[in-house]
DNA sequence: ATTATATTTGAATAAATGTTAAATTATTCA
DNA sequence: TGAATAATTTAACATTTATTCAAATATAAT
């Protein structure tokens, strides 16, 4: 037989990879470590605060897919778009992650 | 200035990032699933096991790059090759992940 | 209106992933 | 032994996704 007692259903999962796709990047990391702390922000402020160099349009590039897909949201302010999380519950992977081996 | 006080640095964050998209893939994580309470397995075994149908050429290729960036492990036994997790405590991100609104 | 600033969009290229078929490795048994 | 079978991996190609860079849009300031 197929399964046995799962604790996600196919659509869970498929919606958890999704998430976890959408974030696993070095600079997508960063920027939730960086909202963390000072949200909101605008897009030249994330972009300025990133350790490695970062175009801008690459930084819009990035926060457009993580607000489309659920993990940002955003409001504009005069010329600025001012960026922040949707749900900080999702930083705890940064802890779930610290405890393993792998890192 | 660039940095404020941060968890992570660069290169853990770097870390975080390959074993993120090393699982954000809902077969991938369906396996993590699996192997949680059948470990080990054979590929043809977790092959059978998973929802969708999933081709077993797929499966090693899914199989193999788990392995390769440290999430599983395996040992050939005669023809079949047996995978396990690495460090079980990685699985600890479905707890994390099941508390967010997102999923 | 014109200029400056912030951000987004689009198109071209580069990189990663999925698919299928063929190759390798190990086992069985005539 | 060695031909047949079974399990898994590798390789080649197609498709998708990500990155880069230039151009476009939107708001504000002069």
């Amino acid at each position: 037989m197929k399964s046995t007692k799962r604790k996600f259903s196919i659509s869970k999962l498929q919606k958890v990879a999704k998430i976890l796709k959408t974030i696993s990047h070095p600079v997508k990391l960063e920027i939730l470590e960086i909202l963390e702390s000072n949200e909101p922000l605008d897009v030249s402020t994330i972009c300025s605060k990133i350790s490695n160099e970062c175009e801008i349009s690459m930084m819009s590039h990035h926060l457009a897919k993580m607000k489309d897909n659920g993990v940002l949201i955003s409001e504009k302010i005069g010329k600025q778009v001012y960026y922040k999380i949707f749900d900080r519950q999702l930083l705890s992977i940064f802890d779930c992650m610290e405890k393993c081996d792998l890192i």
